[in-house]
DNA sequence: CTGAAAGCGCTAACAT
DNA sequence: ATGTTAGCGCTTTCAG
């Protein structure tokens, strides 16, 4: 039937109406008449008519889409962040841009691209590793920041990162360690800086010692865990229980002590960062904190969507909790030798 | 200095030429003169503008973007394929829609829709489980499958899924299995029965024994891979060794085992499926099928540039290789009793 | 090789 | 409550 998709122009006519009657009758039918507006909405199903988002935006001076800005897509960490924006942007008809910063050259110079390009009504940024400067630019569209971000003021939706790793230290400490080690993600990261004050003031604050040789830079990934594994058994005088920025970190690290004969937790507790899916499969079962990242999705999602909405740059912070998940991984220190 | 972002008139009166001229520069060069051609390109550079995508894509009757249909965009599996399809897409100025099956009541109504929406320039869709029926309409929009889809002569994407099972198969039972048990993904769904049909055809080309009281249904999940685990394990009579459909199962499936005290590989070797990331930080490491899925990605997206470049809704489709994996958790089945 | 001009389909004043 | 109308910013014939 329908061989050409049908506009509004079909509409208004198989109506008896004026477009304009149709466009208001689509977008606020309160203003139109019952009778006018039954007619219209029979004619559009009729001819199967739907909007032309693309007039639509371009009428209305919007994209009507958001650009996604984060290091790495493939990373199911980011995946679920993405699941949660996608919940909301889609039903909203926005569409997704997204930019890794993983490709291509010069991430700062990207986003400050974005920022000035106009191809989008926000952005919503999720890599911690681009530093503040880049964001300097009065921001024209909005920005919601899906991650900690050093001292910037832009609204963003974080958790309790910090509050986090004292969770794990305290946890280690109430089992009688008390030679912790922590594996970091890269340096310059927001999240690494925070999560590692996290874990020196839980330190400091429970009387326990805090060594340099046993704090263990990695990248989040599970390859630099196998490192820290490495690192680990290689060490003299070894901690006895590790707290891992991430899971995927922890996962690979057990991976890699396991392979060498090493018991989880009799001879090493291993608590991570994020509560991944696998997290709770292995063997024994990681001790993790929790983080809602599909909730962190969604909650910055709305909130730019807000920001678009009311037309405004700026807009509240939130904070998202953390729980704490006990699992096989951590138990008490080897008795002492 | 640019308080407002500048317009096509801007750069024109810049330059001290037509719109159609500064179109023209930016889109075939060829045609403009040297000279002409150089004063714009200095105009665009001090005026800062930037094509308006809304307003070319009205004009140019296109969308920018595509949607992209998945079952789950949170698993690593499709998540992946994603990375690959927006390092292609992004940069050709394709925005990503993304409609996760997930959510909302009829996927199929909803493929429906968006077939006929005009949202899109094209569609790729990512769920084998929609039923063939769903796409009979004639494609408006050029639709590329990156997965198994049950007859169907759309362009499409896929992996040696087949060959895959029947690599498992081999390799176990040239370790010596005679035994040997199948997890299988969601009914229904085309990557399980075709792994199916490649385990089952495999198995009896070697004469062995295929026994359905050994043929477990998961979902592709980790949930479900301990699921099977407890399954073997409350088995009397059971396999000596284990295929299973994705990677993500034979990892629960790993964990719950262990977790009661099962040696892999000594009591059970496990084969999986895929190659995600956590397989080889598994302890032991995961053998397993690889399927090479952000090239996945990556050709499907370029297969469905080339069809809406070209203005055709039909166009080659492909099958990615892929490679079969040795790690720790396959070995010779325990000595016989 | 370049310019003039006609819209793409829609929405939002403004007018009635 | 509804219709008229003027574009949003761009590309592309069609003339020159």
């Amino acid at each position: 039937m329908d061989r050409k998709i049908a506009t509004i122009q079909d509409v208004a006519r198989s109506a008896g109406v004026s477009t304009a009657t149709v466009s208001r009758t689509l977008s606020k039918p309160s203003v139109v008449a019952k009778a006018t507006r039954e007619a219209v909405l029979t004619a559009v199903a009729e001819t199967g008519y739907r909007v032309n988002a693309t007039a639509s935006n371009l009428r209305r001076q919007r994209t009507g889409s958001v650009i996604i800005l984060l290091p790495n897509i493939a990373n199911p960490f980011f995946s679920q962040i993405l699941a949660g924006l996608s919940s909301v942007l889609t039903p909203a008809q926005y569409g997704m841009l997204i930019a890794d910063t993983q490709f291509g050259p010069d991430p700062e110079e990207r986003l400050q691209h974005y920022l000035t390009s106009g191809q989008a009504d926000g952005l919503i940024l999720l890599d911690g590793t681009l530093s503040p400067e880049a964001l300097r630019t009065p921001a024209r569209p909005p920005v919601v920041l899906a991650c900690e971000w050093m001292g910037s003021a832009l609204p963003s939706v974080r958790v309790e990162n910090q509050r986090g790793a004292a969770l794990a230290v305290g946890h280690l400490a109430k089992l009688g360690h008390r030679h912790i080690g922590h594996v970091t993600g890269p340096r310059g990261n927001v999240l690494t800086e925070t999560r590692l004050e996290g874990f020196r003031s839980a330190l400091s604050q429970l009387g326990l010692p805090m060594r340099d040789d046993w704090i263990i830079e990695g990248d989040f990934s599970m390859d630099s865990g196998a490192s820290a594994g490495r690192a680990w058994l290689a060490m003299q005088d070894k901690p006895t229980a590790l707290f891992l920025s991430s899971d995927e970190m922890a996962t690979g690290f057990m991976g890699q002590v396991q392979r060498r004969g090493v018991q989880v937790p009799q001879d090493v507790s291993v608590v991570g960062f994020d509560n991944i899916e696998i997290s709770q499969h292995l063997s024994p079962g990681l001790t993790t904190i929790r983080q809602p990242r599909t909730q962190i999705g969604v909650r910055a999602a709305e909130l730019l969507l807000d920001m678009i909405a009311e037309g405004r740059i700026d807009g509240p912070s939130e904070v998202i909790e953390v729980e704490f998940i006990t699992r096989g991984s951590s138990g008490p220190p080897p008795a002492a030798k």
